[in-house]
DNA sequence: CGACTTGTTGATGTACATCAAGGTACGTGG
DNA sequence: CCACGTACCTTGATGTACATCAACAAGTCG
């Protein structure tokens, strides 16, 4: 494969993410054609609705900052978190692809995002097989997630469940610099850690409680310090 | 978006699947490219690995005729099944994205595939953006597929689940004419079952069996009949 | 040569005790 | 006020153990 670069990538560049060494560089002609393919930026406030499940968007779009999760529920409410978006992920490429949503997004704290026309994906792949590129490795890296949020809560105990995901969730946040060495701060509640984990609010407090006793983790006030990395990881296989 | 036909589509048309009317017909170009993409067939026996978890491999493949199934296992052997595969499905395109592969396939029957170099896959995006734009459809379908089956474990009951999941697979072998108006055979054991479930044997045993009394299925000898569609689907919302 | 046992294997069915997880209810605390 | 904490009882799910059944292969006998 003669692709430059195989690590990691993101289809916005002219965004603050610029900065930020996880993304590759793109060249100058790629740069004019993201600048020419976006529509502006739109502020999100914590807990309104970026995407809705059933409605096709004419945008997509990119986190520049800030926590959303994408979701899906059963008519009666039941409802399960599917995965989370941190700065550089992208949202709505479904509805672009497919003919509609199947899952909806909230932001989980004030987000920005960067806008582009749904209408001209098409042109990302006639005129840049580099950036269509990118966005297939985006589509196949949250496969890889949603394989293992899968085996999560299809195969794991509850304690290891939680261990797994904070593990995931500290990873994902330290690859974007929002993490220091040992804590970060995601802006979740239990409801969402248990609708995450498919488990209830109640075992999930529990849970989290022996997690907390057995001196792995410390999380509190939207602070979660990780204790023993160690010991954590063993815990989450 | 002016790309044309915006149904379902497969990467792979020089095979026996260019009948199905599921796949878009492809152009004389494409199929000439795509005859050169290709290096080889070849037959997986029931129960051998196609891929396997952490071995990178210079292949891709469709699937041509049969079953496969994709997942994942814990250390000490739980196994989490992730998703079935049936012909017209691209197999391994994680390990030629990303680094390696996060998952196995192994072979459910008799499964004949269609091979592909994974180096030249840089010319597809290069060269044939229709084409890329096909492998990122199917990359997204994928997607869908993962968040159903991630709300099916993590927030229906084990009744509902296997409700859900009968309706899923019977949907994708109607889509490749594999099944009657009402019926289809798929090669599954309830171990099979029970791992894409998140559930045991016992308990999936126990759960089929009322849906057996309910008289919403009739499943034995790897035959599967739906007697009630309608309730079958109330029931799995 | 074909029909009839027998043994083996892998999948399925079922019972029981145990345990993990759910639901309601009502507390606290920032 | 909303998120978190915790107690209580109930229910759903697990694991072990063992019985059954169909499929297949090999050997036996009419």
């Amino acid at each position: 494969m003669d692709y430059p670069g195989n690590g990691r990538r993101t289809a916005c560049d002219l965004c603050p993410l610029r900065q930020i060494n996880v993304f590759r560089k793109f060249s100058e002609e790629e740069l004019d054609f993201m600048r020419r393919f976006k529509t502006g930026e739109i502020s999100v406030e914590s807990g309104a609705l970026i995407l809705q499940e059933g409605v096709s968007s004419n945008h997509l779009y990119t986190v520049l900052s800030g926590w959303a999760f994408r979701f899906n529920t059963l008519p009666d409410g039941r409802r399960q978190i599917l995965n989370f978006a941190l700065p550089g992920d992208f949202l709505g490429l479904q509805s672009s692809l497919l003919t509609e949503m199947n899952h909806s997004v909230e932001a989980l704290s004030t987000i920005q995002l960067c806008v582009f026309s749904r209408e001209r994906l098409w042109e990302f792949y006639k005129y840049h097989p580099t950036l269509s590129y990118d966005l297939t490795w985006l589509a196949a890296r949250e496969e890889q997630f949603l394989d293992g949020h899968l085996l999560n809560v299809g195969r794991r105990t509850a304690l290891e469940r939680i261990a797994y995901l904070i593990l995931h969730l500290f990873a994902r946040a330290r690859d974007v610099g929002l993490s220091s060495s040992n804590s970060f701060s995601p802006p979740l509640t239990q409801q969402h850690l248990a609708d995450t984990l498919g488990m209830s609010v109640v075992h999930a407090n529990k849970t989290l409680r022996r997690l907390h006793e057995m001196k792995l983790v410390h999380w509190r006030r939207k602070q979660l310090r990780i204790l023993d990395l160690t010991k954590l990881e063993k815990l989450a296989h």
